[in-house]
DNA sequence: ACACAAGTTGACCATGCGGTCCGCTTATGC
DNA sequence: GCATAAGCGGACCGCATGGTCAACTTGTGT
């Protein structure tokens, strides 16, 4: 048999502990933010904290796997958002997605602060994401609904920024929904005024 | 006399190192985000680590001294700004200049997400800021020039958003004049469109 | 059933942090 | 000048963290 794997499978608990870490640390994460410990994040999936470290060389890159993940997430929501009929509503549906993503997740808020996103995983999906945006963009873009010189980086952009200007405080009460309106006002074609552009190197 | 002043007035070279303390903390934290190391700031500053805690009780206190400091910068402009003859150009020129402060310093777009705000100094300071805010946006509104259902929180939440999408990476090009515009835009009247309530609790 | 490799674990280590403390220096008032 | 207390500094402490390791357990192929 040429075609058979090198490396034997995984041991089926292996595989049971990893899934365990991953919904720990996304949980520890998304409630107190990039810098719980690894410990707790072990304690927590009830494993040692070696198991950990084990399953991921540094915490560096247990983070990067998490925010990564996330990423995809939003990816996937906003391909299937690809096919709804109207491309506007697609558009706005899909910046609250992010919105609520961020809301809902205190070390996501952080990441964009952080050095995570130069990590190459995060990366790619950073840049998968991109894709995504920039389909959805340009079906409105096309319907005449935004303004034409907008891009799909501006549109993640402002997804970012409407979730910053959410109070990422105690403010549970969704007032991120106004700043997304307003920011998504801004992107409409009517009443539009020339943008600056983008400096050369960008 | 009866109004003397109890204590004695503190030493010239305390008043000096306490100088240099908040320059060099003010640089490192700006080149560095909040994280920066106490021992770190006491060196740039030339000092010895504890004279660092004889002026600053704690860590903490420092960053709030720090911050609060910024938005008091940014309280005075605003207020200069007040005086301009075109209010909706004072306002856009406020939120550059805040968004300028943003970019300029790593800390300041951290301390959206940490701890520190809820420090009372922090605290009065941004409410020092609010009022300008307040008082830029009323301006503009009477003018007509901005949407009518925006309020001074509002400014200042558009506003540290905008610093969020400037992309806090190497990006140093001021690709957040494009993201400011933007989102400028989407205050203006025209093309407006009914905006979400603020729940009631806000 | 067995042997063995894959996997687990928690004690352990090095490091770096915020914060303390006490002996020394120095500005200040007379 | 001198006495005095305000100010200074850096060795030091306790603690938490990311990461290692060697002894032990357990799933798996035969």
């Amino acid at each position: 048999m040429p075609a058979e794997s090198q490396t034997r499978p995984p041991r089926a608990d292996a595989v049971r502990n990893r899934e365990s870490l991953l919904v720990a640390a996304r949980e520890a994460f998304a409630e107190h933010g990039m810098d719980v410990s690894v410990s707790e994040i072990a304690q927590r999936a009830g494993i040692g904290k070696g198991t950990v470290f084990r399953h991921f060389a540094t915490k560096e890159s247990l983070t990067a796997a998490i925010v990564s993940g996330r990423l995809d997430e939003l990816a996937v929501t906003g391909r299937t958002l690809l096919e709804a009929a109207d491309p506007e509503a697609a558009l706005l549906e899909f910046m609250t997605a992010g919105v609520e993503l961020h809301v809902s997740d205190r070390s996501f808020c952080q990441a964009a602060t952080t050095d995570v996103r130069r990590d190459p995983v995060v990366r790619a999906a950073a840049d998968r994401l991109s894709g995504v945006a920039e389909a959805l963009t340009d079906r409105a873009r096309r319907k005449g609904v935004i303004r034409g010189d907008i891009t799909g980086q501006d549109v993640i952009r402002m997804l970012t920024a409407a979730c910053q200007a959410a109070a990422p405080d105690e403010d549970v009460t969704g007032a991120w929904r106004r700043y997304l309106h307003l920011i998504f006002d801004g992107l409409r074609a009517e009443g539009a005024r020339p943008l600056p552009p983008l400096p050369p190197t960008a």
